[in-house]
This record gives structure tokens, sequence and C-alpha cells, in this order.
DNA sequence: AAACGGATGTTATACAATAACACTCGTCTG
DNA sequence: CAGACGAGTGTTATTGTATAACATCCGTTT
């Protein structure tokens, strides 16, 4: 069930393809810098298109790194929950229900009613734990 | 058990107190406001002192607002959980272990290994959400 | 033709964070 | 005591992130 909700103009188009390109999180900038000779020469434009894709639930906005990534499983959801690789930069999107339904039940315990909840994990992938057994990592790429 | 790790600065001190005392998340800006006539006057100072506090787990990062807040129960975590009020400002600390260790055992599930965890709630906060039953609410105070 | 919604362009600016360098001060140490 | 060191700070400048405000364009509706 795929849903396809409101058509997307040519630079919002645009920017969903770059970031499913990528596979990792760029900032507006990236894209921007991306965009600058299509015609695209502002930041506006480019956050105006991932407000949109947003919205849409085709693009995630990762907080802790100011920066976009194109939304693993296009769905409208209101929770998105990410492990963030310091090391490599590798990012990968996490889906669990039970997590979802226990969070919200926490946060209702006291009154509160989430409308959007974003799990951020930063640690060290697979890959680079096994690298890194215990050793001084520099951390950080891209 | 109370800890405390290291003596703070002055200024270190006196940022932490503006926090406490304000009761609701600051931006390292405001914090400057609040400190120029002090003999503060430069944003290193602040971002300085608001590292080491984070540090010292006295003072938590909010990602997704840019702001900062002190620590309801000084203690030294990698894992903070925050209720946001989106439309009051109301920031409530949420201590869950079962969450934390439920958000541990799903990252690694992949063979990832967090190191800081943090999971950010937006939605309305017990008195908002009564007041505004239903109605468009213009959101986000201050 | 006029009105409108959605997207875009453009210029300027606000807000967030850090780089790089010099300086002070207290403590440790030989 | 002299020198080295670490932690904190001051200062200037710069980079990076995001939005305000206003004008334009275009397709659809009425």
């Amino acid at each position: 069930m795929t849903v396809r909700r409101q058509p997307l103009s040519q630079t919002q188009t645009r920017v969903l393809d770059l970031l499913s390109a990528a596979g990792r999180p760029l900032s507006a900038y990236d894209l921007l810098g991306k965009l600058r000779g299509e015609g695209v020469n502002a930041p506006p434009t480019v956050y105006r298109a991932l407000e949109k894709l947003v919205r849409e639930g085709l693009v995630h906005r990762l907080e802790s790194l100011n920066a976009f990534v194109a939304c693993s499983t296009p769905h409208h959801h209101d929770m998105a929950t990410f492990a963030i690789c310091d090391h490599c930069g590798l990012v990968t999107e996490l889906t669990d229900r039970p997590l979802q339904q226990q969070l919200a039940a926490i946060s209702s315990r006291s009154g509160f009613h989430a409308t959007r909840m974003m799990v951020e994990l930063h640690g060290h992938c697979a890959a680079c734990s096994a690298k890194a057994h215990g050793q001084g990592a520099p951390d950080q790429a891209h």
C-alpha cells in the first residue's frame, strides 16, 4: 500500500531523488550545493521543498544532525527511530511498534499527548564496533 | 546519592543557575543575553560553560529546540527523555528504565552499540490538551 | 477578467556554533 | 623559585543553519 498523497513539483522530486541517491543524511546546504546550476540558488527553495517532503512523510529530519534523509519506508508516521553511527555516518531507520506504544504510554501517564516522537540513537554500527574493539576511534565521518 | 564531580567555575555556576531559575529551555543566545553586563560578551564563553555542564550531566541539550535545560535529577545518564509541549513550551523530563533497556535491545538487534540515546516527544501537555480540546491552537509559546 | 493557491526567486537577516589565538590564574613539580 | 601545565576566559572572525518579507509566475477556478 504505497501512499501517494500530493503530486510533487520538479524541485521537490529532485530533492527527494538526491536524498535517496545519497543514502545518507544531507544538510539543506549540501542539497543546495548539488542544486546550484539547476536553477536553484538560494536556501529558501530547498527548505520549502524539504518542508513539503517532511509533511508528506517522504523525508525525515534528523534533529541531532541538522540533516535530512529519505524515509526508508514512506508511510506517514509521526514517529521515527534512527540509529546513527558516529564513526562512519551510517544511519539506519528502525521500526518498532511496541516501542512507539510504550513511548505513548509513558508520556500519557503524565497527561501528555504526543503528536510527534523522535528517537535518535548515537553510537557505533556493527561494522565500526567490530573494527574499533575498544580502540579510541576518531569518530565523525562526513 | 548526589554526584558532585568537578567544581564549577563562576560562569558555569551562573549558567546553571539561570537555567534552573528559568525552568524552561533557553538557547545559548538567551543565556548570552542574560549574561551581558556580567562580563560575558561572546558566544564561546556560553558554549564552553554549557559543554562542561552537559558533560557533567547537569544540563541537557534539547536537539529539536537547539536549547538547553537544567537536568531535573542530576545524574550522569546517557539517555534523556523529554516531553515538550509545543503550545506552552513546558518541558518535562521523563525517566523510564525499561524504555532505556528496550531501546538498547532494539538497536543492538542490528548490531548497533548505542552510547547516547535521545528521545524527544512533541505534543501538548495535560493543561494545554484540556484547554484546546480539538481547537486550532496557535502553538509555540515564547 | 479577476481571484486564488502553490511554488519559486531574491535579498537580507536572524540564529546557532565553532575556529584560532592570546591571556590569566592556580597548582604541581623539579 | 622557575617553569610547565590544565582549565577557563576574552576576542575577533567565520561558518553553518534557518527564516522573514516581498515580488513573480502559472494553472485552475469562478
